[in-house]
DNA sequence: ACAAAACTAAACTGTTTCGTTTTGTTTTGT
DNA sequence: ACAAAACAAAACGAAACAGTTTAGTTTTGT
């Protein structure tokens, strides 16, 4: 009885998913330590031992479900393909008010911030797969064009990148993460044209 | 019998100050949900009924180790009354230097920007606390440096307080706190001396 | 010296938690 | 139809947890 199929049932990828959605919303909630695997047993809609079958422990559930999180590009990255063509003056200020709204339309996008950053002394392997899905691919689009667009004189494309994606980082954990945009106000726009300006000199 | 001296018996001191080290290295290894008071206990080296007489309870606790820690302002600013006369592109250079020496130098300081990032969202009061001691005065003091000295000819003296700092935290938050800094890596040197230049024009 | 207060050590209470197991039902491949 | 696997619901076990209490010791002000 040489049977061809191993027949390898495997989980029915839907039970996963709803698993996967109800830990979303449980650690995003009360980050790791805090999660409660009966909550996500009840925010799923399945079973316990249905829980425990398609991931050995809440470890396991916690950094499967943070890499593929990490992994979800659109939720920080521009989805309008926007106008790659524009005047790059307007383009960098259309890349960072799409990259601005995108962070302070979603709060899930900032719980996700604040448990890789909460978790990254326990889980350094989750902070580098955030760092590289999405931290590096911002860095390295922004490289590349600088870099391709010789007319704006950029002598360091690199560093050019690394401050406005830096800037914009910063400027959303004071008003967003830490809540006090109020303590120490700054006008988007302003920040926004004396930042172009530094940069395009 | 009028009793001049209410003979208030604070609590001596000495028994606070023990209990709040032994919460510093537990609340700090662990997070807020992981941290354990009974390994407070042991740290401290106190009983446990001494730690709930000083703080009602481990909430309680956790807020006044980081509300004092966000006070504790020589952990993130220069010591070193550093060189205010030099040139305005040295002085940059060794403040930035200086600050970023001061968060990889102590890895205390890490954990506990992860502590209150990863708690903003649960305790918001205590990211505030953080903000208006640590950030924003570093903003108004380079802000106030920028201001200061004209034939730097900043345009915007806020603003470009916020590029300086901006670039720097994001860095620091991509090589220390992320652990990436092999995953993009960028030289110290190289970044500082393309952020002076974009900002001193 | 004396009384009040601070303190320790340990037991204790009641709850919560992860993860397992049990029992029975439903789905699925053949 | 039939057997194997997936599933739900619920109970369970063992450990861990926050916070309290108790009983006895030390410190401190006067």
């Amino acid at each position: 009885m040489t049977k061809a199929k191993p027949v390898e049932r495997e989980p029915s990828a839907t039970k996963n998913e709803l698993i996967l959605a109800g830990a979303m919303q449980e650690f995003l909630e009360h980050g790791y330590a805090g999660a409660r695997i009966d909550r996500i047993v009840e925010a799923a809609g399945v079973s316990k031992a249905t829980v425990y079958r398609y991931f050995p422990d809440k470890e396991a559930l916690f950094t499967a479900l943070i890499q593929q999180m990490s992994c979800r590009k659109e939720l920080f990255q521009i989805q309008s393909p926007s106008s790659y063509e524009d005047e790059p003056i307007s383009f960098l200020k259309n890349y960072a008010n799409t990259m601005l709204e995108n962070v302070s339309g979603d709060p899930q996008v900032l719980t996700l911030l604040r448990i890789i950053f909460g978790e990254s002394g326990r889980f350094p392997q989750l902070a580098r797969a955030f760092a590289v899905n999405i931290e590096k691919v911002s860095l390295d689009f922004l490289t590349q064009y600088f870099a391709s667009h010789p007319k704006l004189q950029i002598a360091d494309p690199e560093v050019s990148a690394r401050i406005f994606i830096g800037t914009l980082v910063h400027f959303v954990i004071i008003r967003d993460v830490l809540h006090s945009g109020d303590l120490m106000p700054m006008d988007r726009d302003r920040l926004l044209a004396g930042l172009i300006q530094s940069i395009v000199n």
